[in-house]
DNA sequence: AACGTGACGGCTT
DNA sequence: AAAGCCGCCACGT
């Protein structure tokens, strides 16, 4: 299960071609449910692996967007670079950095090295 | 419709 | 290695 806290859209309404609103959404949230404790995806990764290549950016605003509270292990997804998409040190960083420390995921200054963390499904 | 804004990414400096 | 630049996509004004 998924669903720890899902935003939920009405069902969609147009048979034409508007994405129902949250189109793609569900995907994305079972690929980062998916990623194992101790490793990481990043945006561009999860998207693809949703396949929805390109929309690295809909990831995260669909992260932006997860209820606090979530069971969504939101953390586990960092940017292309193995860094964190919060300004540094700020308390959301700080959040998302212990999350991931607590799972053994070492940082190289500011930076985790992809090529050894990176979930690989 | 135009324009600004992001939990992005790839390339170039 | 870090910072710019620019392309990209979805949304709000």
């Amino acid at each position: 299960m998924i669903d720890g806290g899902l935003p939920h859209y009405g069902p969609m309404k147009s048979t034409t071609e508007t994405p129902a609103p949250g189109d793609g959404q569900l995907a994305i949230l079972l690929v980062i449910s998916r990623i194992p404790r101790g490793r990481v995806a990043s945006y561009g990764q999860v998207a693809a692996l949703a396949g929805l290549p390109g929309r690295a950016r809909l990831v995260g605003r669909i992260l932006s967007r997860l209820p606090a509270g979530s069971n969504i292990p939101w953390f586990r997804v960092v940017n292309a670079r193995g860094q964190l998409s919060f300004a540094t040190d700020s308390s959301a960083w700080r959040r998302q950095y212990e999350a991931l420390r607590e799972e053994q995921i070492e940082f190289r200054g500011r930076q985790i090295n992809l090529a050894l963390y990176r979930w690989q499904p």
